[in-house]
DNA sequence: CCGAACGTGGATTGATCAGTCCACATTGTG
DNA sequence: CACAATGTGGACTGATCAATCCACGTTCGG
């Protein structure tokens, strides 16, 4: 599982960790996000991290666990985001249009890095298969949230009905996941932004 | 540059290579387009190259050199095909869909790979600025392609006259590399495709 | 106040990598 | 036939990597 495991309750003798366990984390995050899984070494994440060697493989077991958890908190976070949006009440086509606003403001911040999740699928998954797995599963869980709000958008009028929302999904996932590749690619938010409007027109039917 | 040095034309004295330079670089590239170029080693390269490791260092120089020689006979082999369907004559968003059928194509055939460009985006991109601006350049030279074929389409009157031609460029460029990425990720090109169809219908007014 | 348990950091290890060295085989030339 | 030039493959090298070992400092329980 890629969920983080509960920090544990039970109080234990010895000293503290020196740590900010969660911040460390997203120093690590950020690391593995803007560079990859590979091009990141274990010296640069504990500089980044601002911690010791032992301390990060006592803490998190080693450099995949490490990643897999980093990786979790991502999904965790950002799918937190996304899914709220798009399950919020109001016009569905303008909740689609609220989560490119997400995206787009994660362009702004992020623009050098890409999305994590794409990121893992290409450099990690033809060799990792329980890797591979979750990222197929993360995807999957937002392709079916986009295909619901598009079953609604439809309902309500907003959206040609002649179009399928488990297609539409498919479009809206691999567009982002584009989205984010092109962000990258020019290191500027401006395509990737760009990107999303022009889906969203087409889906508003212009 | 990218661009293949052209063979040798001066006959030289010696044995010739006991092996076909073509090929060889073809098996490279199978790999460092499934694997990426970090997670494929040098004897791996050798075996499926079927050479030895001294005539892979002379003939190619080294592994950065052989990628960048692989990502260029890529680049030149798919471009070629996409840039001369979309300058083909007739129907504008006939051939864009055209391009759109190549893509499907190479999705059957490269299910487990992804498209080689985005790949090396996303892997390479962040820490080798040369490859970086190769990229950019690539990703550039297919977008104003689409532009222009966009252009045309609205001037045929194929295309709502409303949208950006430049934009849609953009979202297709965005789009495909999407595709391939969910491509990848399934390991089936059934998704891929899927996306492509919807973005046709999107592009066709629905 | 002492001792056990834990966190921490520097030194070390074993594996793996790209790249090189060198001896040998093969071919064309004088 | 012999020499020179080139292609080839196995052994080797130096660097880098994740991961471990070990001695030290700190904190809490009895």
């Amino acid at each position: 599982m890629l969920a983080t495991v509960a920090a544990m309750a039970i109080t234990r003798p010895g000293p503290d960790k020196q740590f900010d366990r969660d911040q460390a984390l997203g120093a690590a995050l950020g690391l593995f996000w803007k560079q990859g899984y590979e091009a990141t070494g274990i010296s640069e994440l504990l500089d980044a991290m601002g911690i010791g060697r032992q301390s990060m493989y006592n803490t998190f077991g080693n450099k995949r666990a490490l990643f897999l958890e980093a990786l979790g908190s991502y999904l965790d976070r950002l799918g937190g985001r996304v899914f709220a949006q798009l399950r919020a009440p109001g016009s569905p086509l303008d909740n689609v249009e609220k989560v490119f606003g997400i995206w787009e403001e994660m362009a702004d911040e992020h623009c050098d890095s890409g999305c994590l999740l794409g990121n893992t699928v290409l450099e990690l998954g033809p060799r990792d298969p329980e890797i591979a797995t979750a990222m197929q599963t993360a995807i999957g869980a937002l392709r079916r949230e986009f295909a619901n709000v598009f079953q609604r958008a439809q309902e309500a009028g907003e959206l040609n009905s002649e179009l399928d929302p488990e297609d539409l999904a498919h479009l809206v996932a691999a567009t982002g996941q584009g989205a984010a590749l092109l962000t990258k690619a020019y290191g500027s938010p401006e395509v990737g932004k760009s990107v999303l409007r022009s889906l969203s027109k087409l889906l508003r039917g212009t």
